[in-house]
DNA sequence: AGTTTAACCTGGGTGC
DNA sequence: TGCACCCAGGTTAAAC
């Protein structure tokens, strides 16, 4: 699921029940996911209030006057607040039950996700090398094509490592270049200042629009309130292989970068 | 140092 | 029904 709209819509659904509310009991079903969960994170979270629930990038911030928990969904992880009483499903692999009578539960399939204990998670390794915030001041089109002189990887490959600008990842990479009929596959290091200007404001255009909506639904998506997102009828290019383009009616390609599936307009898309 | 590739997992869909 | 195979929102770490 989750891009950086999904875990946006997230933090914004979990955070009135979380902060200033204190945990009274973590539990960890699955320590098994992306990394093995720290067997003293229930010990860094009980009995702690939570100050703030921040994100950077795609990685969730539970901050206590200690540190933080540092939450990442990977590809299949979602938060849902529950009745604690109410029996886990299948793949809960973290459950934090709050002193106001709901619990926060993490389900994630995949196990790619993350819950780890930082005391100063602005400096964790995984933290402290990621590009700027798309929706924030530091990011533009003239950041985009200082970074990417020289680099032969292609555009998209370059938009979504996230030391160049965070949260941007297959769907908004895919609907960001449509948008700014830029080639997919062109050379980073060969687009011009103008082209990454409008390319920067189309992944900001396209971010934001799928923030207002709540979040794309795909598979395994599911709003922390249970409700889907409904971005997904929007996507222009994304998952629309082979159907026609929106724009010039001419059928859409499928092709595959960095092991991603890749769409386009081989027509609008220069 | 930049770029590519393999790896971590489960589950849903497809084709035989 | 069963089985083999392919695909999927992410990201690191190892290999070139």
């Amino acid at each position: 699921m989750p891009e950086l709209p999904e875990v946006e819509t997230t933090r914004r659904g979990i955070r009135p029940h979380l902060e200033g509310h204190r945990i009274v009991r973590l539990e960890v079903r699955e320590p098994r996911l992306r990394w093995p969960v720290p067997d003293s994170l229930p010990q860094h979270l009980n009995g702690q209030q939570i100050r703030a629930v921040d994100r950077r990038g795609k990685y969730l911030l539970l901050r206590t006057d200690e540190g933080a928990a540092i939450v990442h969904l990977g590809m299949s992880g979602s938060l849902r607040l529950a009745d604690p009483d109410a029996s886990a499903m299948k793949h809960d692999h973290v459950q934090a039950d709050l002193e106001s009578g709901f619990c926060l539960r993490f389900n994630d399939p995949r196990r790619f996700g993350a819950w780890l204990w930082s005391e100063n998670p602005e400096t964790h390794p995984l933290l402290r090398d990621l590009g700027p915030e798309p929706l924030g001041p530091d990011f533009d089109g003239e950041h985009l094509f200082r970074l990417s002189r020289g680099r032969k990887a292609p555009v998209k490959t370059f938009i979504m490592d996230h030391h160049n600008v965070v949260g941007v990842g297959n769907i908004y990479a895919t609907e960001a270049l449509f948008m700014a009929g830029i080639h997919p596959g062109r050379v980073a290091g060969r687009v011009s200042l103008a082209r990454y200007r409008n390319l920067a404001g189309a992944i900001r255009t396209i971010l934001s629009e799928a923030i207002d909506m709540g979040g794309t639904t795909l598979r395994d998506f599911i709003n922390t309130d249970g409700k889907p997102g409904y971005f997904k009828q929007s996507l222009r290019a994304y998952g629309r292989a082979n159907l026609a383009c929106i724009t010039c009616a001419k059928p859409l390609k499928s092709i595959r970068l960095g092991q991603r599936a890749t769409v386009f307009c081989v027509h609008c898309q220069r």
